[in-house]
DNA sequence: ATTATCTATAGATCTATAGATAATGC
DNA sequence: ATTATCTATAGATCTATAGATAATGC
């Protein structure tokens, strides 16, 4: 029954780790308190010395998930320019990230349950979206800003609907050509000039 | 306590109606069936010899939701081909449908939590899918089939993601800067030869 | 006779709180 | 002295069932 300030901190982000992990995976409405306590080793009771509230776990989980997620699309971002959508969008189209929702995106696994949250969730979304459509526009070659902001948002909106729309068939043939089109489609537009559609320009992509 | 056939039919739709409209509205498990019944004029006793179970319930109000949609796509669909999917986009993405998930797509609104769902509601949620991809591809301009519905399933995962992302964050602006964003984009590529990037061969589109 | 609906409730589950216990930290 | 955690439980809610009631339909 320790309790020293810094086992408080270790205690505190173990449970919103899990929390974040287990309501990608089941829903928001979908992981009980007294679960989340059980999984991290302690008991229902000691929950409310670190949250006001069942809502206060689920902004920090979901600001958790968030966060999550940013590491790994940085991790993508660590290349040139144009390759690098390329991989960021290969690794958010894949099948390993659907069948894993409880690491991958909050956003595909969560936006409707989000959308039905309270403000100060809602509110960290709004940051976390406007954060990735600027990054993924910094992933586009084309030069002028408001034409990648533009492709950004389409770009973002085609990743979080084709893995919703491919999570949620029971097909499989059909979930891996929603994954395989969508991302063809967006490579192709991550590895040509923005803007116009004269050219060709090919990006610096190897295949 | 009347009880004729007829009248069981009309009692049955109308709780499956009430189900679709509010689980679009509150989640899957957001409205319980004390709730459904309650709305529908009727007691919770009543409602297992119309459902099996709450799955059952859940199933049937999915599919109703499809259905709903799809009279609605129908309507949009009764014009030129070019033009009604310029339409049908524009019925889409807008603030009344974002405004009001009840009445709208079931993807947007469930998408998450369909995938969590019974083998049956994801099946049904295949077909539907199918079916939707379909009618998209028919209503792009371009004669290649394959290529039509490559970008049909592009067009669909960008409505559902940016509806989904529209209605999740709370900065207003943000929230109509992607519906506009993602309309003008897929209607870009509604009016245009699809399988090349070389013309700009405009489809019958007036404005 | 059958059955659609009602009232009432069992049983499970979930959030939140109360009070006890045992460790930290002044 | 403070507090992180525990045990125990109140109170709400939700699914499902049991048995009664009143209408249909043979």
């Amino acid at each position: 029954m320790g309790h020293s300030k810094a086992q408080k901190t270790r205690t505190h982000k173990r449970i919103v780790s899990i929390a974040s992990k287990r309501f990608r995976e089941k829903g928001l409405a979908g992981f009980g308190i007294a679960e989340v306590m059980k999984e991290a080793g302690l008991t229902v009771g000691g929950f409310y010395k670190h949250f006001d509230s069942r809502d206060d776990l689920v902004a920090e989980a979901v600001s958790s998930a968030f966060g999550g997620w940013k590491r790994r699309v940085d991790a993508a971002a660590s290349g040139g320019p144009s390759i690098s959508l390329a991989k960021l969008i290969d690794s958010y189209l894949n099948e390993a990230h659907r069948d894993n929702p409880g690491t991958g995106c909050a956003f595909c696994a969560l936006a409707p349950e989000i959308a039905r949250s309270d403000k100060r969730t809602r509110a960290l979304t709004s940051e976390q979206v406007r954060n990735d459509i600027q990054l993924i526009a910094t992933l586009l070659p084309g030069e002028d800003k408001r034409t990648a902001r533009s492709q950004a948002i389409l770009t973002f909106s085609a990743l979080v609907g084709a893995m919703s729309l491919a999570r949620a068939v029971s097909d499989e043939a059909l979930s891996r050509e929603i994954l395989e089109t969508v991302g063809e489609h967006l490579k192709r537009f991550a590895s040509k000039q923005q803007g116009s559609n004269r050219g060709k320009k090919a990006g610096p992509l190897s295949d």
